[in-house]
DNA sequence: TTTCCTTGGGAACGCCGATGCGCATGGAAG
DNA sequence: CTTCCATGCGCATCGGCGTTCCCAAGGAAA
């Protein structure tokens, strides 16, 4: 299939990536129709955007809660050196724990971020305990729990303008 | 369609939420073949899933930087009030910026954690300038930019144990 | 044991998605 | 202006997928 890498994204891109983002699994028919596009030209669009790197995968939304989930902690975590050798051994580290779901290096002192999901405080104590509390080169370990979520925009009206 | 919504999650159930977290667009066929169940089988288990709750839906992971949004901010704001209206006004305010695709109250002092998207600098400075600046009942805001983020376990690792 | 309930497998049918083809549009070269 | 090429759409096709029946197997309760 001969297909270009384009960066031209015009606003049936954005509503076919806003429609995906929706709802991944609803058929091209139906995201075609929204847009306005036949079926055929809907897919192939699909298919450039993925080849394209606009569109990286596709996944499920899950019930956390309902799952048994219901502490979301928000860490912070600071470093006693700048070496990048300990950054990346501490994030090696990082990479092995269950339950961190995001980690990011951020300026302002040199810490990172983690977002940790856990059942409960005694799940997430005993992960602080046996893990968190065994990085290399931490200084300061700081968690906070979400005690409440606001709906906001989704991901792809952000990227694309409001609703 | 005659259906419980248990609470009952056996590992088959965990394998078809990783799977369908990992590739929610992939044939059915193919994670009932994963999980070692027939394609009906897996069928009926998917759809008690999404009526149970625990699967909430589908989604599409976007190439952020592709799309031209090279900056995450993790912005820290604390508020002057600890009544609930104005919490309320505030994050009523923040539902509507665009831009914004996370926002937590959080426990430790009364405030609010957000993740932002910005096309750069200068986008994030209007974002900045244009809305945070005016949101309601604000005393302090510190921003952090995200410079790395680092490859975790992906959520349904996270919530069904590690790879 | 009998009955009921649950859950899996098999088959059929309708729908979905990928692809090839023809055509229209628009810009560049002659 | 005309020609040519590139791009992108719609239509039609066909193989494959998903949904939904029905039936069977296994376990629990009476």
């Amino acid at each position: 299939m001969k297909m270009r890498y384009p960066c031209r994204m015009d606003r049936i891109d954005a509503a076919i990536l806003k429609s995906l983002a929706a709802d991944a699994r609803a058929p091209v028919s139906a995201i075609a129709g929204e847009v306005g596009l036949s079926q055929s030209a809907c897919t192939r669009r699909i298919q450039a955007l993925e080849a394209s790197g606009h569109l990286l995968g596709y996944g499920a939304r899950l019930g956390h809660r309902r799952l048994g989930f219901r502490i979301t902690a928000l860490v912070d975590i600071t470093l006693g050196t700048q070496v990048e050798e300990d950054l990346a051994r501490f994030e090696a580290a990082v990479a092995q724990i269950d339950g961190v779901v995001e980690c990011a290096l951020v300026s302002g002192g040199q810490d990172y971020r983690l977002k940790i999901l856990a059942r409960d405080l005694d799940d997430y104590e005993r992960l602080h305990r046996e893990h968190l509390g065994r990085l290399p080169g931490v200084v300061t370990i700081n968690s906070s729990f979400v005690l409440r979520a606001i709906p906001t925009r989704s991901e792809a009206e952000a990227l694309f303008g409001g609703r």
